[in-house]
DNA sequence: GTCTATACTAGGATAGAC
DNA sequence: GTCTATCCTAGTATAGAC
């Protein structure tokens, strides 16, 4: 297990239980290996441990999420294609989001600036689309923001309810939550 | 301290760090009640707390939440009710939700179907608020649904970016939502 | 780079005095 | 109903061998 696989692991653990919620031990079941080899891996311990996976999540955003809105394309098409990655990173909403886990409880303190940059980029992306198809730049900083609000309530809801219908629903929409 | 007060204060622990950031110790600290005291009260330690803030949150959606859409009234003037009672039960934006916070981890099992029981009853509430505006019964249900999202996703967006101006216009946006 | 062993702290919970 | 004292487990972290 290299440590892309083990980032990867973390941010499961972290986005399901919460930054309080995952122990040492349960990395250490969840991955394998010995407490020890965690600490030669990230020396800061679990703090470092949700810092490497904010780092990781923040590149999946920018790659995954954001580029594909600055690329070339028709508004409607490229905001389709955003919805559709979206699902799938957060398997139909099965798979609660990180902002959530990290911002709980007063540990969060040193992820906050991390976590803001990285939304904020994500909206202003959302919202440049929308000026793109002719929205106003007020209210295309609103929708945009509303379309960050539909998704993290979604999968707030959808996990309360035990029902993933609704995060689909919501995803579909987006694109019409945007640029209607 | 009385019971209620107590519970109050459990309310205010657990919505800001979730079930598993939330110690005895801290209880004790909060509270100034020793752990002892806290076991009396508690016999079924921190899981119960957890489930007499449930039973207190059921409650209070109940009365401050559900029954104002249930009396007579114009659906609009009901909304907006109840849109400034979210907004003062938030603080605007800076309390979190306690949905949040016992969703989230293993440890939440216990509290599911309460608090799904309470959503839906939520939902339902405002649903027929729309149909008795007119709305149809699957496009109600459906704007109800949104609405919750729309608060949740509302108050982990504000606390993310820690912008509270967002959670006001999303609170002050929701009777529209619903019947528009 | 991983392991075993260990130290130490914090957290959950109980006993028994007042 | 609250306290002090205590127990035990789980959690964080480190040392040192291989």
């Amino acid at each position: 297990m290299d440590k892309s696989a083990l980032v990867s692991e973390l941010l499961e653990l972290f986005r399901q239980h919460g930054y309080e919620g995952v122990s040492i031990g349960d990395v250490s079941k969840a991955t394998g290996l010995g407490k020890s080899s965690l600490y030669h891996h990230f020396p800061g311990g679990k703090e470092e441990m949700a810092l490497e996976v904010l780092g990781h999540i923040d590149m999946a955003v920018k790659q995954y999420f954001i580029a594909p809105l600055k690329a070339e394309g028709a508004p409607e098409a490229k905001l389709k294609a955003m919805a559709k990655t979206i699902e799938e990173f957060y398997e139909g909403g099965r798979k609660g989001c990180i902002v959530d886990g990290l911002t709980l409880g007063a540990a969060s303190a040193p992820f906050q600036e991390l976590i803001r940059n990285c939304l904020e980029a994500w909206i202003e992306a959302m919202a440049a689309v929308a000026k793109e198809h002719g929205v106003s730049e007020k209210l295309a900083r609103e929708r945009a923001e509303n379309a960050l609000i539909a998704i993290e309530g979604a999968l707030v809801v959808s996990r309360a309810l035990q029902n993933y219908q609704i995060f689909k629903r919501v995803t579909r929409n987006l694109p019409r939550l945007i640029l209607d």
